[in-house]
DNA sequence: TGGGTCATGTAACCTGTTACATGATTAG
DNA sequence: CTAATCATGTAACAGGTTACATGACCCA
């Protein structure tokens, strides 16, 4: 996945290691993960596939660097990877699988996580500038390319993704609120 | 986070590797995958660890079975990580990765993408009966837990994150449409 | 002189996937 | 008789994380 990433990275015009690192923590951060050691192992195996090619820059004032340009392979590869259809619908959810689990906490402490998450939530949206601005940036970063139409969606997905959170932990926190009262109910009767 | 998956079910009473991958492929399913040889592995690891301890259980007719316990240990590593609060709300999206570079196919192409994903949402909606009906099957499947409040929560996620990313489906073949119209004006004039 | 940015990596480790391997019982 | 279910694993690989290591320049 990372190679296509990177691939895709190269794609919009040669790249050093360390600017490809730059573009995942500053870009694509917000869906996507990638440790500086992983791009550069990555980058050689991409290069021993065939699909980047590399060549030395030497540069006054600043280390060497070593830049990367994609290959008619790499960009047969990348279109390949991208029609390939496996809608990724599934996939290991790390916050679900807590929740299915908290049963084994009480009540009460499981209502302060939902207000957490909640929370965070908000912070999040109000890290986000606006969606569109945010796009406007990127586009800005990367040469105006016609692709900023898809960096926009990835970012409305988020948002999207962001509010529907904050709804599901609304809706938890009240049925686990009305569980808390009948069991007090209880306790009085 | 396999291993806690593992430790929470077993906390429900006594299983077999087996009796996990099972819980897994039936009722986990929809936010966790596991493989059965990985779950055996896990399994090594957890009782290396002391958190599960393990018995033989002879059987007539069957193959003899490895029974596994949740020890003090474990309950308290499960706890702990029930409780510790690093609320997972990064994580890779590969679907998002795809979207993000989708400007390197033509956009007819894009926009069947978009389609062919909302038609995979709908046939997973149709898939999944309403949502507390299956809750209830899981209830009835683990013991009538008290826990079945939570595995309820996990599905409703489910179903919200399924309209919401119809929504978006629509909003991006939208969006496609309109800017593949204006190419064709264009051309026109 | 000390921290930030540019720039490159290695090594060990953890987690998850794929492929393979075995063997008994039971229902159609 | 044969496919499914119950039951257990190993080995190799792929992908991602953490920790470590180096070194020069630039600005305050």
């Amino acid at each position: 996945m990372l190679k296509h990433g990177i691939l895709g990275l190269i794609r919009y015009g040669d790249m050093t290691g360390y600017q490809i690192m730059v573009a995942f923590r500053d870009s694509l951060n917000y869906f996507w993960s990638a440790q500086t050691s992983q791009i550069y192992r990555e980058l050689q195996v991409l290069k021993d596939k065939g699909w980047v090619s590399d060549r030395l820059v030497e540069q006054t004032g600043k280390p060497d660097k070593r830049v990367f340009s994609i290959t008619e392979e790499g960009q047969e590869e990348l279109v390949c990877w991208l029609r390939d259809e496996k809608t990724d619908l599934d996939g290991n959810n790390p916050l679900l699988m807590r929740v299915f689990f908290k049963g084994a906490l009480p009540v009460g402490e499981n209502i302060a996580f939902f207000e957490r998450l909640k929370e965070e939530c908000d912070q999040y949206q109000s890290r986000m500038p606006d969606a569109g601005a945010s796009a406007d940036r990127y586009a800005a970063n990367m040469k105006g390319s016609p692709d900023a139409a898809y960096w926009r969606m990835t970012i409305r997905y988020g948002a999207r993704y962001i509010e529907m959170l904050k709804e599901w932990c609304d809706e938890c926190i009240e049925e686990l609120e009305e569980s808390n009262e009948s069991l007090t109910d209880q306790r009085k009767s």
